[in-house]
DNA sequence: TCTTAATCGAGACGGTACGTCTGGTCTTAGA
DNA sequence: TCTAAGACCAGACGTACCGTCTCGATTAAGA
């Protein structure tokens, strides 16, 4: 310990608040499940976190981009996805999560995420990025395992099948009006089973 | 008083007018292709149109409305559900038809659509009575038919085979950044050709 | 009065209203009397009058235009320029009034349009063209009425003479930490009094 | 360890930066001739010198001090109160500098400062303190020693006067649009020549 | 022909939120 | 202890739309 070790990739500077960041996604939070999307707005977020505006527009470039982060401090740890060597199991698991996810607030904060997709252009890159494309990846994983075991017929095309899988979940949770409910997952699940070859 | 010949049911005052009613839609109509739904505000359409913001929500309930009925307007005649008596056929030129449907404008203009259904529950309503709910009894229609010539397993919820074929359409307008073409129709219908008994 | 005499000067629309004019004026006096010019920003006001910020931006361009009429709303009686037949007497009864009219708020309003002429160059001439140049007028025509009856010198160029007994009332107000009173004004008489021929 | 060499009479800790001081002050100018007393706020002058906020507020209380010191780093030099033995030829003389040095930028720096006295109360005491006050005092005893020559007749108020004389050029230059040029100075002094005995 | 009543345009109204700007304070690392 | 850098809270700025409200004018149907 004869060196003195002085950090050198610092910035000059105030460091960047952690208490301030946090603040700031948890009034989004709160403000979302008591409230909902429509009121979660900047000024609301500043004004329940103890923050100015300037700090908020500093780290982040829309509302949206603010409750992304938000979701994903609330979602990282639960987003599971099972390989237990048979590809129903793995659904019926993987769904039984996702669904679960999905109830309040997570459902509204990604219904107004999804809104917010179409219409910011900038938004929807980030929100098809860091969300999106990577859950989409790891469905199409776990539909090539039970190809791969033979559970699935070799002509199926595995993009198409993933997108029909989170079509239909997201169908119902944006559009249609069922609920997003087991029954709903082990049909989808019984209809798969007609895949193998 | 021999022959009055005038509507009976008509309301006193002065009648609604015709040529607004026009001139509003088609003013929604073409901001939404020249600047895009964000830019596709009430008072942008009153100004277009020639118009008071108050004629406007006279008629209808919020600009979600509006876009609507200028939709409706568009596409009333080319939703034709086939029926040529093979499913595989039936769902192919459905999709065919279905996907050009979707390039723009119609396709931004669903976006928006579904971006308000997420943020405002009295439109989210009206849109799934108006749009979405009778779209998706007709694809159901169309999978009955397939299913009671023996194209599809008894076992089969077609409820939620519809939810998985529709989903996968709007999954891929609304959230994926994959292209809904016409490759995309074909592999969709090759995984439902598994779905035979 | 066969004619039915139809008012052919209106506008269309909704009239200004003259309710939100008056509470706007009388706001910004009383946030003036109780918080300073400082404090009596446009937020303050719109909120004070129970007003809109647009409606404040409509008639008026900046927060100095509003004090400025606020200030002649106040004012504007309080002006007599005497024609007593005698100079020294109706610089002395100007004064009296004049000086009066300088205790707060308007003492207070006067400083801060002032100010605000020095730094936003379209209100300075809106300032001068609405209060300065008129009082200045007046003034001069009072010199003018006395050079006339042979109480100053006749080589004496009126308007800096003006621009004297001004300067100087303006001079203890903004400048010096002198009062604004009586001895003043009888001093700066005594001193035109040597201004006879 | 043998010589420390450091000055005896410093206080602990990083001695005043006289480079930043300096920087500050030319920014403070600069600012000033090239966008006007409006765009020199304190973050544009600590921008321009190189220099943090901080160190600008730990040396003035506001931008108006740091106006106030700039201005008299030009100005210290060109304040000659001249004494020629005669009044009017002082009067002149000293006139014809001062309208010299209300030219650009000091002109507007003085307008400036003028306009933060009415809004800031400590900037007001120390404005009068550090400029008004002085110049008003040296102006006085040009008159008193005019007056102790019998220039001025003995019932005249100096002081009133002295108000007169500086309250004229400041009234033409902060409030009403004609110039501040010589024959304003000419016209002032042959005013003043009626006021002897 | 006159009345009644709902429509139309225009545009002002009270609000809410936007994203920006500046002020004045604070917190780092380094000199 | 001072410095540069820059983040922080606070709050006013001027703008954009919202949905509502008054106007005078218009347009039929019924009295």
């Amino acid at each position: 310990m004869t060196n003195l070790e002085k950090k050198p990739n610092s910035t000059p500077g105030r460091p960047r608040s952690d208490q301030s960041h946090r603040a700031i996604l948890q009034a989004a939070r709160e403000i979302l499940e008591q409230e909902g999307y429509r009121a979660m707005t900047i000024e609301a977020i500043a004004a329940r976190a103890g923050v100015s505006k300037k700090t908020i527009y500093r780290w982040w470039p829309s509302k949206a981009a603010v409750a992304l982060e938000a979701l994903a401090a609330y979602t990282d740890e639960l987003v599971p996805f099972p390989d237990t060597g048979s590809l129903e199991r793995d659904l019926l698991t993987y769904f039984e999560y996702s669904i679960a996810g999905l109830r309040s607030p997570s459902g509204d904060m990604l219904r107004g995420l999804a809104a917010e997709a179409q219409l910011d252009p900038e938004f929807e890159r980030e929100f098809q990025r860091s969300f999106i494309v990577p859950r989409k990846e790891d469905l199409v994983a776990l539909l090539k395992r039970g190809a791969q075991r033979g559970e699935l017929a070799p002509d199926i095309d595995l993009h198409v099948l993933a997108d029909m899988i989170y079509g239909a979940k997201w169908y119902r949770l944006l559009l249609y009006p069922s609920p997003l409910d087991d029954t709903f997952a082990r049909e989808l699940v019984a209809i798969i089973r007609h895949l193998k070859p």
